[in-house]
DNA sequence: AGATTGATCCAT
DNA sequence: TGGATCAATCTG
């Protein structure tokens, strides 16, 4: 099964555009010969130095210096010491923003949670910056399996109640009809 | 509800 | 250079 890697102008797009694009799209991770695929099922946008839930709100870092360059590179950071989390960079360079990649299914079942979707996937902070866009071991492709947009349903991120006004945003996007782990934050 | 865990960022 | 913070998850 394979399908066509999404190219740069599929990233260099606006925030919510390509998150919305990304449901229903397969991640591939190659590592060790051995190639696995996993449907995105949920995504959150993060827009912008304005969006106060962006880290590239707190300025231009070592950290969020990915995000203000191309599009189509992954941004991927450790968090609580212990998890890592997967994002594509969107938009033109210089504009960061990027889409973070909550959850995904597999012929497993549901990966939900951006930290186990890295974990299942082996994915660290080495494939920080890494070129999506190159077929080469991580990058996402269209098999044709994207959903029509009446199935797919807006909330509010989770985990960023810091950011004021920026936290009731409807930017985070799921796949309606996949079940959703309850969650009690 | 509380513990975990370490890179990052900024104020002391 | 220390200490608060954190796009999360696991165990109770």
């Amino acid at each position: 099964m394979s399908g066509r890697i999404l190219p740069v102008v599929f990233y260099g797009r606006k925030t919510l555009a390509v998150a919305r694009d990304l449901l229903g799209q397969y991640l591939v991770r190659k590592v060790s010969g051995r190639t696995r695929a996993a449907r995105i099922i949920e995504v959150e946008a993060y827009i912008g130095p304005r969006d106060r839930a962006c880290h590239a709100a707190k300025g231009r870092t070592k950290r969020t210096e990915v995000m203000f360059g191309d599009p189509g590179r992954a941004y991927v950071y450790l968090i609580y010491g212990m998890y890592h989390c997967l994002n594509v960079v969107t938009e033109r360079k210089e504009f960061p923003a990027a889409v973070l990649i909550r959850a995904v299914e597999d012929e497993s079942g549901i990966i939900d949670g951006p930290g186990r979707v890295c974990r299942a996937y082996e994915i660290d902070r080495t494939l920080n910056c890494h070129d999506l866009t190159q077929g080469q071991l991580l990058w996402i492709e269209d098999r044709g399996e994207r959903p029509p947009k009446s199935k797919i349903v807006a909330s509010a991120r989770i985990g960023v109640d810091y950011a004021g006004d920026w936290a009731a945003k409807p930017w985070r996007l799921r796949i309606e009809h996949v079940p959703q782990r309850r969650r009690t934050r």
